[in-house]
DNA sequence: AAAATACATATTGTATACAAAGTAAATCAC
DNA sequence: GTGATTTACTTTGTATACAATATGTATTTT
C-alpha cells in the first residue's frame, strides 16, 4: 500500500532537518517512488512543495537536491535569526492559545523523553517541532515561511549541540539541560501571556545555540596558540 | 504554440497582485490550461508552486483559490511589514551589486512611466517589482520569503493609494509623487552604501502608505459628524 | 412538503506512456 | 594520445487515460 502524500512530507523534512540526508545529496525521484510506492507525478509534487518550503532545490532538468548550506548564507542567519525569532515570540505571547500551549507542552516533553535517552536525532526533532509550535501560536503568515526557513538551517547547523557525549557532559556546563530548562520557562512565559520574558527567554535560549555554533566553527584560538607553543 | 512556465508564473502572479484576479476567486484548472495551451500536469505545478509563494492557495480535492484576505490578517500585517521592510533595506544598502543598482534604477523608470501614463494597474506592478528588487539586493535567503508575502498583500491592500484621480490630486498632497520621490532617495541611498540613510527612507514611506491605508479603513469620523448635525 | 438517500456529473488526484533534455561513453579526427 | 563529435542511455518534463472524490439533482421516504 502507498503511504500518504502528508507522511512521506513528515518523513523526507525530519531526514533533512536531521542531517539524514546530507545537505547537497542527490534525491532519486524513481527511488524514492519505489520506497513508498508511489507514481512520479505525486512524487514530484512532493518534491516541489519541499522546494517551496526550502527542504530542497530542484534543478530544472537536472534532479532535485537536499538544501545545500553555503557559509556565504551562514552570516545571514546570524544576522536573521535573533530578529525574527523575538517578534514570533512576542506574538506567541499575545496569541496564545489553550490547545497551542498543549501542545507545546508535549513537544517538550517528548523532548526531554529524547535528552533522557541520550537520541540525538530525536532531540534534533523534537527541539525543532518546539521552535514550530511557538511559531504556529504567533499566527502570523508573514513571518511564518522566514522562521520556517530558519529553523531548517538552526537544526542543521546545530546539530552538534546536542552531540554533547558524555564525557563533555560531565566536564562543561550542562547545555542541553539549560536548554531544556529555557524551553519550560518559555512555556510559563506564554501561559501568563508575559511578552518581555518570553522574549527575553527566546534572546538567551538564542544566545545558548550561538555561542555553541560559533565556538564550533570558530575554534577557541588558545587551543591553536598551545600546539604551536607546545 | 504553448506558453513557457516562466511567463505564466509572471501573469498569474501579476493578475493576482493587481486585483485583475480577485481574493478568494477560483481558478479553474482546465481553463487555465486551455488558456495557455499546456496540459494540467506542468499547469498543477505552476499552481502548487503559486502556492508554496503565497499567491494562491490549493484546497485538497476542492480546487484552487487566490490567496483570500481576510481582515484577521490585517493586523499582522501592520506589525511585520515594517519590521521586515527596514531589515531588507538595511541589508540592501551593505550589499548591493552595481547591476542590481542598475536593474533598481530600470525599474524606478518604468514605475515613473506607468505614474505618467496614470496606468494604476502599471503602478501597482512597478512599484511591487521595485521593492521585491530589494528583496534582491538583501541576498538573505531567510528574510525573503516573508518579504515576498509582505509584497503580495502590500500591493493588494494598497491598490487604493495608486487610484488617486485628478480631481484628487489637485486637493490632495501628491502622495504618488512622494512615493517616487522616496524611491529615487532610495537609490541614491544604496548607491552611497548608507545603511541608516536607506532605513529611514524605507520607515518613511512604509508610514505614508500605512496612512492612506489606515485612512482608507478608517475614515475620518468629521465627516460622520457633519452627517449627524447637519 | 421537507429531509434524506441515491444517482449522475464535474473536478481533482494518480498512473503511465511518450517526448525532450541531459549525461556519459565510444568513435573518429588530428 | 588528446580533443571533439556522434551515439546510446538515463533522467526529467509533458500529455493523457483512468480512478477517486466532491457536488448538484432527482428520486424516494416519512
Amino acid at each position: 500500500m502507498p503511504a500518504s502524500k502528508e507522511s512521506i512530507l513528515t518523513h523526507l523534512r525530519r531526514q533533512i532537518i536531521t542531517l539524514e540526508l546530507a545537505p547537497g545529496a542527490m534525491l532519486d525521484e524513481a527511488g524514492l517512488c519505489a520506497e513508498f510506492n508511489i507514481s512520479r507525478t505525486p512524487m514530484r509534487e512532493i518534491l516541489r512543495r519541499l522546494d517551496g518550503e526550502g527542504f530542497v532545490q530542484v534543478l530544472e532538468n537536472r534532479g532535485v537536491i537536499v538544501a545545500p548550506m553555503d557559509l556565504r548564507s551562514m552570516r545571514q542567519f546570524f544576522l536573521t535569526a535573533p530578529m525574527i525569532y523575538a517578534a514570533v515570540s512576542r506574538l506567541a505571547a499575545q496569541n496564545t492559545q489553550p490547545e497551542q500551549l498543549d501542545r507545546l507542552a508535549e513537544i517538550q516533553n517528548d523532548f526531554k523523553g529524547a535528552v533522557a535517552s541520550a537520541s540525538v536525532q530525536q532531540m534534533v526533532y523534537y527541539n525543532d517541532q518546539f521552535h514550530s509550535q511557538i511559531g504556529e501560536m504567533a499566527d502570523n503568515p508573514y513571518l511564518q515561511p522566514s522562521l520556517q526557513r530558519l529553523l531548517i538551517d538552526h537544526a542543521r547547523i546545530g546539530q552538534t549541540f546536542w552531540r554533547a557525549d558524555k564525557q563533555a557532559l560531565s566536564h562543561a556546563p550542562d547545555k542541553i539541560g539549560e536548554a531544556s530548562r529555557h524551553h519550560d520557562e518559555m512555556i510559563a512565559a506564554f501561559a501568563a501571556g508575559d511578552e518581555e520574558l518570553a522574549v527575553q527567554l527566546t534572546l538567551q535560549h538564542w544566545e545558548l545555540s550561538r555561542t555553541d555554533i560559533e565556538a564550533y566553527i570558530h575554534p577557541d584560538p588558545l587551543a591553536l596558540d598551545s600546539l604551536m607553543t607546545g
